[in-house]
DNA sequence: GTCTATATTATGATAGAC
DNA sequence: GTCTATCATAATATAGAC
């Protein structure tokens, strides 16, 4: 009986959190999180103005889920095609998972335009990030650059500069999508491009195959 | 006679416009334009706010004239490092402009922050940006890279694939800098950790040398 | 040219009806 | 749970004394 009262209402309200944080991850990657209103943000997930306090009870908080929400998805991603390449050699593997990398920077520019954003000087924001979602991705990374160097595979440098070099390599075309555009005239994003660009990126990254 | 009373009192004037420019030009890369208030910049400056709008009528005229500092830097410095390699051999000429791109952003990092916060969507302020100051410096740097390849010196791929991985690979440690130290523990902009960035860089961009 | 004081608008958060 | 209306504050820009 009272399942039958509420369930419709708690339904609704899972779905108004749900346009809100994606509604927030764009507006906070685009637009940075003093750029992004609550009014905006509101206005572009359809609901009202007070929705956003309600559910989240501050800025702060809905930007944390939006946060959540797009390293979520980089995880579940890279879990899924991690257990697809069980018992694959180590430089195909390594070739894949730098390829997957490229089309989920592609696919989901939000990630690193997020990053971006709150990466150039110290706040509690950033902490928090790092802290949580961050570092865990940097051990990782760190860890497969490492074994792609022991198996002479990956080219030689601090783990931590090719870490960064990878990342903005691979990602700037897609964190500044709007310049690529008026620069190029050519969408950074289309799949052609986007598997030009992985060809590039493991000419400079790995060593020669032989 | 006007000028013994009206030096002084230009010459005070051009103070603070260099003031100002300075404060908007690290508040802007630092928060982003939404972010970066005329009061902070003003405070920073040393300045009343109302000398904000006396000099340059709104915070989007303030906005332009930090752009116009920071490209103008970067021209400055790559122009007179050119005039220094008239005659240098190709393969050592390139190298040591990449050399010279990632000091700049080392000890520059407001160039990449500041345009990293206006690239992902359009808006007239990156029109304006990639018009006036993006658009040569892309140009130039794509007939570098194009030069290189032709002599067998640079990696192949997309001239616009490789500008943007390699303004992304130089200058990411720079941009995020409070990210990279917070994950490594490190400063970014260390000397010894430019020199081992600048190497990691050539090792991935250029051929190796026989 | 610089300042203090203020007008005007926009922002994040809250109150209270439904 | 959602909405309209509103508060309190902080933003940019302006006015006017010095």
């Amino acid at each position: 009986m009272a399942q039958r009262r509420e369930r419709p209402g708690q339904q609704r309200g899972i779905e108004t959190r749900e346009r809100l944080v994606r509604a927030a991850l764009e507006a906070f990657a685009d637009h940075g999180y003093a750029g992004a209103t609550t009014r905006a943000i509101a206005e572009r997930a359809g609901v009202a103005l007070a929705a956003l306090p309600y559910h989240f009870e501050t800025k702060e908080a809905l930007w944390r889920a939006a946060a959540d929400r797009i390293f979520g998805r980089l995880a579940e991603q890279f879990q899924a095609r991690i257990r697809g390449l069980e018992g694959v050699d180590a430089p195909t593997r390594l070739r894949l998972l730098l390829r997957d990398y490229v089309l989920f920077a592609a696919t989901h520019p939000e990630l690193h335009r997020f990053m971006l954003r709150e990466g150039a000087v110290p706040s509690p924001r950033l902490r928090w990030l790092v802290r949580t979602h961050v570092e865990p991705l940097f051990r990782y990374f760190r860890s497969l650059i490492r074994e792609g160097q022991a198996q002479g595979i990956v080219r030689p440098g601090r783990p931590e500069h090719l870490y960064y070099a990878m990342i903005g390599a691979a990602s700037m075309p897609y964190a500044v999508a709007a310049e690529f555009r008026l620069l190029t005239g050519r969408d950074s994003d289309a799949k052609r491009l986007v598997d030009e660009h992985v060809e590039t990126l493991l000419a400079l990254f790995f060593e020669e195959a032989e």
